[in-house]
DNA sequence: ACTTGACTCTCCCGTTGCTGGAGGGTTTAG
DNA sequence: CTAAACCCTCCAGCAACGGGAGAGTCAAGT
C-alpha cells in the first residue's frame, strides 16, 4: 500500500475520472492531501480513499454535491445524516411519481393508437352486438351544446387526469339529436374512486348493447346513427338511455391528427 | 381572435415565458409567423397556439427539444410518433426503476439506522429468548479468516445488492472459535429468489433461539459470547448450528461509524 | 545530458432547458 | 414630449462533469 497517489493512480484505485477529483477538489468535498506549490500536482493520502468511496455512494444515490459538502461537514456516522437521507428519498419519490404518472399517459396513448391503428386496417365498420364490462366513470353533466363538451373534457383532465384508465367517452340521455339544449355528460373513465367538485363519480353498469363504430369527422356521426338506429328497428330492440359515444380515435393528447382518420364507437344499451 | 401576438402576447395567450419563446425560436421549433426586419420585433398568429401547446404537452412528458424538432419535422399525427412515444416510455421507465433501487436503498439505511438507535437509547443488552421467522438469504460459504467475510459482503453487495431486504448476518458452522479456519458464511437477506454464481439462495429456517445484542468493536464480541453461552449452560439449553450473528449497525452503507456504537445481535438457535 | 512518452497542470467550451440581467431600441399613453 | 411598458441581442449561470488545447513535469532509456 503506497500513501501517496498521483491523482491518475488516485483515479485508478477510486475509479473516479481525474476530470472528476480535479472537480471535487475545486468544490472542496474532496481536497488533495497535498499540493506541490511549484507544479500544482495534487497528491492523495489512503485516508482519502474512504473520503472517496463516502463521495460515490452518496452520489450513487444521487446526492447533490453541495448536499454532500453539508453531509461532509456535518456528519461522520449515517446517524447524523438520517435528515439528509430522507430527503433524498422524499425527492426520488416524487420524482418516480411524477415519471410513473407520464408513464401510464404514454402507455394510454400508446394503446389508443395501436387499438386504432388494429380497427382502421381491419376495417370492420358494422353493426354488431357486443356486452359491456361495468367500469368506473368521472363525469361532467351538462345541457346545452355538444360543441361544449371540449371544455367538459379540459376540465376533467384537469381533475382526475392522473386516474384515467381508458378512452374518452359521452353518455347521451336524449333519445334524439338536440341543437342547443341537448343533454349529456363528458366522462373519462378512471382507475380510481375519487371526489372532485362538480365531478359526478359512479360506475356505468355494463350489459349487452349495439355497436358501431363510425370512422370520420364527427359532423358526419349522423349517417352511422341512423344505419345502426335502423339496424336496432329491424332486430326489435328497445334502447336504454343514456346512450354512449367512445372516442377510440379523436383529437389525440398531443396532435389534433386527421378527422378523416378519427373512430367513435356508437353504443346503444339493450333494454332489457 | 387577434391573428398577430406579440410576443408578450403570445406569452399570455400560451403560458409560454417570453424567454422560453425566444429560445424555441433559436431551436426552430416553434418560429414565429413573422418577424420585423427592421426591429427584429417577433410576431405569431393563431395557428401557431395549437403548435405551442403540442410542445408543451411532449416538454410535460419530458421530451428533449432535440425529439420534439424531429417529431415536428415527421409528424402530424399521433400514428407517427409511436416510436417516439415508446422510446421515451422506455427511457422513464428505467429512470423509475434506478430511482427505486435508491429508494430502496435508503430505506434500508434509514430503517436500519432508527431501530439502531432505539436499542442504543433503550439499552436492553440482556440474553434474551426469540422466536425468528424463516428468511431468504443469499450467501457465500468460506474458510479461512474472519477477517474475509468483508470482501463477501462486498461481493454479495455487487451480486445481489438490488433485492437485500435487511441487515446483514454471518452463519458460523464450527462450534467453537477458530483462527485460521474457520467455517462461516456472510448472507444477505433477499426479497426475490435470484441466481448467482457462487452465491447459495435459500430460506433460512425460523424458530425458537436465544440472543444477545452486542455493542462495541467486533474484537470485544468473545465478551458477549461468553456471556450468552454461559446463560445457555444455566438454562440447560442446546445450541444447534449454524449459530448467527446480525449485523443490527455496523460499518455502515456511507460511513464507517464509530465502533463503539456498532450493535451486534448474537443468535444461537435452540436445538429441539 | 538528452529525448521520448506518459503524466499533469490550467483554462475554456459544450452539454440541457431554460432564467436573469445588462444595455439598448420601440411603441404607446398621457 | 416624456415615461412606462415592451421588445431586442448578448452574456452569464445552473449541475456535474467530459473533451481538448497548450504548456509544464517526471521517469526511463540511450
Amino acid at each position: 500500500m503506497k500513501n501517496s497517489y498521483s491523482i491518475g493512480e488516485f483515479s485508478q484505485v477510486t475509479g473516479l475520472s481525474v476530470k472528476t477529483l480535479r472537480f471535487y477538489h475545486e468544490k472542496g468535498i474532496l481536497v488533495p492531501s497535498s499540493v506541490d506549490e511549484a507544479t500544482g500536482y495534487r497528491f492523495y493520502d489512503a485516508g482519502k480513499i474512504e473520503k472517496a468511496r463516502v463521495i460515490m455512494r452518496l452520489r450513487q444515490m444521487e446526492f447533490a454535491i453541495e448536499d454532500i459538502a453539508a453531509v461532509l461537514g456535518e456528519c461522520t456516522d449515517e446517524a447524523d445524516i438520517l435528515h439528509y437521507l430522507e430527503r433524498q428519498k422524499n425527492v426520488l419519490q416524487q420524482r418516480i411519481q411524477e415519471d410513473r404518472d407520464i408513464v401510464r399517459s404514454l402507455t394510454e396513448i400508446i394503446a389508443t393508437e395501436k387499438t386504432a391503428r388494429q380497427i382502421l386496417e381491419e376495417g370492420h365498420y358494422s353493426v354488431e352486438e357486443k356486452t359491456l364490462e361495468p367500469m368506473l366513470v368521472a363525469g361532467i353533466r351538462m345541457k346545452g351544446k355538444y360543441s361544449d363538451c371540449g371544455r367538459a373534457f379540459g376540465q376533467l383532465g384537469k381533475t382526475v387526469g392522473r386516474y384515467i384508465s381508458g378512452k374518452a367517452l359521452c353518455l347521451y340521455y336524449d333519445g334524439e339529436y338536440r341543437e342547443d339544449d341537448a343533454n349529456f355528460e363528458p366522462c373519462f373513465p378512471i382507475r380510481k374512486e375519487i371526489a372532485a367538485e362538480g365531478v359526478s363519480v359512479r360506475t356505468l353498469p355494463g350489459g349487452r348493447c349495439l355497436t358501431l363504430i363510425h370512422r370520420g369527422a364527427y359532423d358526419q356521426l349522423g349517417r352511422s346513427y341512423s344505419k345502426i338506429l335502423r339496424q336496432a328497428d329491424e332486430l326489435k330492440l328497445k334502447i336504454s338511455l343514456p346512450t354512449r359515444e367512445v372516442y377510440v380515435k379523436g383529437p389525440g393528447m398531443i396532435f389534433k391528427g386527421n378527422p378523416k382518420n378519427y373512430l367513435t364507437e356508437i353504443q346503444l344499451p339493450i333494454d332489457g
